[in-house]
DNA sequence: AATGAATGAGGGTTCATTCAT
DNA sequence: GATGAATGAACCCTCATTCAT
């Protein structure tokens, strides 16, 4: 897991004649920074210090601001579409593959903090960058023929129900662990607690699993089967 | 940067010698600018412009821009606090006004785009503005007791099951139509559709409906649906 | 002494419908202000709020911030020439009337520490309204006349030496109080002092009768005639 | 406010890729304008427009207004500090030595006319950067201990009486000329005469030899001078 | 006489970017 | 490949002043 990619080094050295690695401590500064204000409240200047580079290299390695945030984006769908095709919904029952998919999910975006608020800038700005990338389309089409059939499977053991979008429980899962974590701050002032408590976190992510485990299910979770 | 998301101003003078107007002015043109751009991403001159206004009186109103960006949120959370507080949980089946508060939801974000921007812009800035209001965390005790109290009716009924939170389903509402909304752009690319087509939303709005109901029922989900 | 003139109301009452009073509180908050900060650094509106009166106010008595400025100087200037117009110095001994003399500037002064910010002020724009004033002009005469008699008469009782200038008696007198108050900030870091200081006050006072008093003698003071 | 006090830029733009000359020239236009307009009349355009360099720059290299206004005063001290140190007071004969400096500091403030607005506006923010100078300090313990040198070599050979402050002698001397110069406007006004004229001037710094020299005189004043 | 809203010009400052070395 | 000086546009904000009531 390139989990060095938004993790930025603590102090950053020169790194003489060493252009692979410019590269890659800008990319790491720009990452950070982005995350952190968004791309309009990032100052190339300050990603340029915190890379401890010259500011010069960054425009001779990444064009402008908008093309370096949008390698930023390049960087964090590549590292999307790596881990996603590594998932494997093949094996064990349906319901354990359903587990490790909201499992993945959940650990991915806690994991990767800053590809929320990096996301976050990306749809404010409609998506302009994402448009360009190819790869995204590419993983695409495999992704959801992966959930798909995981769903069919589910269906032929006669664990899930038919008729579920492989999309839209995806789409779910996503979306109810990053709703909580990108407005963690305005929901704990809004519900007088921290969100972000280990406690709450942990209940929030069985609370996933419940509704996600319902959602698919052909029949009530542990209940007797009376249909 | 993207200026040209913004649809032209109005082109509008007619205030005179009107504060009030002028004040509502400012922060309509304020609420769209920040909506479409961000916080950093606004421009003061085109808040200004936009409200037909000179760019003094904008100071004059609101202290500066940091200050019209809570006085904008303040509006929100104040439409937030006054729609809510109308909800009526009471009446009706305790299915029914599941429901309603779905619809609520789900209406609310349909019926209001620029609140999605606003709270992410206010997230990304963590919370600094919310943590000041009064408002909000006059509102949420009793919202969360009204939630509480449904949830708590429909056991009584024998419609739902025991121990679900209301706030936890809340922000599961809320997750579940904010996110597809708010990251369309990006999910609209990476499931190569358009997310925001009228079928695809009727679709979602009942994806929504079906994993809330499926959440809080009693019954086998498979079984007699009697509502 | 118009010592009100300087002095400020400490808390500014609305006065409505007293044109008079509005004059008088707009020339005090404007006297303190310009004083306090210059002509560049005063700001009309702290003025105005200074004063309690409404901005507009400002521009119906006194035309704009320059002419402001102007009034302010003029009631320095009549001050100033009202109360050097007071001073005897034509009574009691030649020595005494120097003495007198050397009190009057130094007490103004210290009295009026405003003015000498003031006549700073009005220095660094080149005196550009004291040109225009008919006032200081009309009194010029008399005073150095004044000056002059004295000294002729101390020549007479042979207590002074013959061919000293009244005018230059006067701007010594003047300049070695002033620069001490001027720039005692300045003067204070760089002697590592409080030149402030009553004590050290005290001495400084002292001191400009002392060189004064043997500038002008025909001997020294005190000490045995040995001419 | 009066921007026309100033002499025209001098159009010099020589120093591109001379970060050293680019100081040199963005002190320079700064002292200039200091000088002429004090620190709130001066404009930052100004300076930069005066010293040929991008406004910029001026950030880059001193911080903001504020601290290059302290640069400036840091010059000026560290000229003050360096020709102070060159005095010499402990060759040829007291008389001389007082001479000596008395000629000094009247050359200085002459040839230095800015030196006295620069101080004055320094004054009227209440030396807040001076507080900050080290150098000044360090200057002041020796320079003191000089004058206080000179008096009592002057006391031995029985030209000076006892008991005289260096301090206040030398502030004496700066206040004569100082004020004189700082405030000539007002005077030449008053006083209906150009003390800026050369006889003016002439009379002035001989009056203020002879004021000195009585001051710290051993001898009766209407007795021999030998000197 | 008195007011508060309104204004346009310009204040200091900072931005993303490029030049010269 | 790498640097730091240099740029011009535009940023947020404030100024002295006037308008409408």
């Amino acid at each position: 897991m390139p989990a060095e990619l938004l993790t930025p080094p603590p102090t950053a050295r020169p790194s003489r004649r060493n252009p692979e690695a410019s590269r890659r401590r800008i990319l790491a500064a720009a990452t950070e920074t982005f995350a952190a204000l968004g791309l309009d409240g990032a100052r190339v200047d300050d990603i340029a210090e915190r890379a401890g580079i010259n500011k010069r290299m960054l425009y001779h390695y990444f064009g402008n601001k908008d093309d370096l945030f949008g390698a930023v984006l390049d960087a964090l769908y590549e590292q999307i579409c790596r881990e996603s095709s590594a998932l494997d919904l093949e094996t064990g029952s349906p319901r354990q593959a359903v587990d490790r998919l909201v499992e993945f999910v959940i650990d991915f975006y806690l994991g990767n903090p800053k590809a929320i608020t990096l996301l976050n800038a990306e749809n404010l700005h409609l998506g302009r960058h994402l448009k360009k990338s190819e790869l995204i389309r590419s993983i695409h089409l495999p992704f959801e023929e992966m959930l798909d059939a995981l769903l069919a499977r589910g269906v032929k053991t006669g664990d899930f129900r038919k008729g579920i979008s492989g999309a839209r429980l995806y789409i779910s899962i996503v979306g109810l662990i990053y709703y909580y974590l990108s407005n963690s701050h305005s929901l704990s002032v809004f519900f007088d607690r921290d969100l972000l408590a280990p406690k709450e976190l942990e209940d929030w992510k069985a609370h996933i699993h419940e509704m996600v485990t319902r959602f698919v299910s052909a029949e009530p979770q542990g209940g007797k089967k009376n249909d």
